[in-house]
DNA sequence: CGGGCCACCTGGCGGC
DNA sequence: TGCCGCCAGGTGGCCC
């Protein structure tokens, strides 16, 4: 489920429950995710009392006792849930608490991954050295963007969607935000006028904030911890609306379109963006 | 270093 | 009903 409002929202959820909790026992069903489990996994999170839940780009980072972090990554499909249901297909990871809690963490593609390491070692983890700029930060802005922009002969929404450049937006996101700064998805990253990287700035803004107070997007049956839907698919402009009516209001009436982009589908105006 | 492409997986949907 | 191809909210790694 995960761009930075779903991520956000599942940290939420996470911290609601579980921060001060005492990890009682931790399952592997399997010995990998996307990547392997690392050695002793299970038994460096059993014992270790929860500290609290924060969000860096896309990856959900666990303080606990004993300058340890534990990070989790959705991937694609990843979903955690606070209940003790019956286990169901692809519950991969089950942790137990000492209040009597257990959480699951499903992913049936598995591109999700979890790691555990020490704290003084956060900022050399390689998938958290090279993150770019939190896009909800006060780092973030105009000036910001073109800087992370320049020279790039990139399509701009596959810029935008490089959490070495900005963290946090992905595929939908990326054309909600275009959409709603009025640039075409396919100019390139290093072409964009100031005018046009402050109002990209602001969107983006705009945009994760807006799905973020909806609790994130819901696809397919996705359900947050709490076993309530995110809502903001009902607010998108041009995500999956290809052939439906643009409402951007601009000259005739006319239709949403979609390309791709390395690999990825794009929907955008193709009055509006330009 | 930048950019393009492939890989990793399962499941749901539309079309025949 | 069944099979097939295509698509899906991500990102690391390989190649040039």
């Amino acid at each position: 489920m995960p761009e930075l409002p779903e991520v956000e929202t599942v940290r939420a959820g996470l911290a609601k429950s579980l921060d001060g909790a005492r990890i009682y026992k931790v399952q592997l069903m399997r010995p990998n995710l996307r990547l392997p489990f690392p050695d002793g996994f299970a038994q460096t999170l059993e014992n270790k009392r929860i500290l609290g839940f924060r969000r860096r780009a896309k990856y959900i980072l666990a303080d606990l006792e004993g300058d340890m972090v534990w990070m989790s990554h959705l991937g694609m499909s990843g979903s955690f849930r606070v209940s003790k249901d019956a286990q169901i297909k692809h519950d991969h990871v089950i942790m137990d608490f000492e209040d009597g809690q257990r959480l699951t963490f499903n992913d049936p593609r598995r591109f999700g991954f979890m790691d555990v390491f020490g704290a003084k070692d956060e900022d050399k983890h390689p998938y958290l050295a090279h993150l770019g700029v939190e896009p909800l930060s006060n780092h973030f802005n105009g000036a910001r963007i073109l800087e992370a922009f320049k020279g790039r002969k990139t399509a701009v929404k596959q810029a935008l969607m490089d959490q070495k450049l900005i963290v946090g937006v992905g595929n939908i996101y990326a054309s909600e935000s275009l959409y709603m700064a009025g640039i075409h998805p396919e100019r390139e990253a290093g072409s964009l006028k100031k005018v046009e990287a402050e109002r990209l700035a602001v969107s983006v803004v705009d945009v994760l904030r807006a799905a973020l107070v909806s609790g994130g997007s819901t696809l397919r049956d996705h359900k947050q911890l709490d076993g309530n839907t995110g809502y903001f698919q009902h607010h998108f402009n041009v995500y999956g609306k290809k052939g439906q009516d643009c409402p951007c209001g601009t000259g005739k009436i006319h239709s949403i379109q979609s390309l791709t982009q390395g690999g990825r589908t794009t929907f955008y105006c193709p009055v509006k963006q330009r």
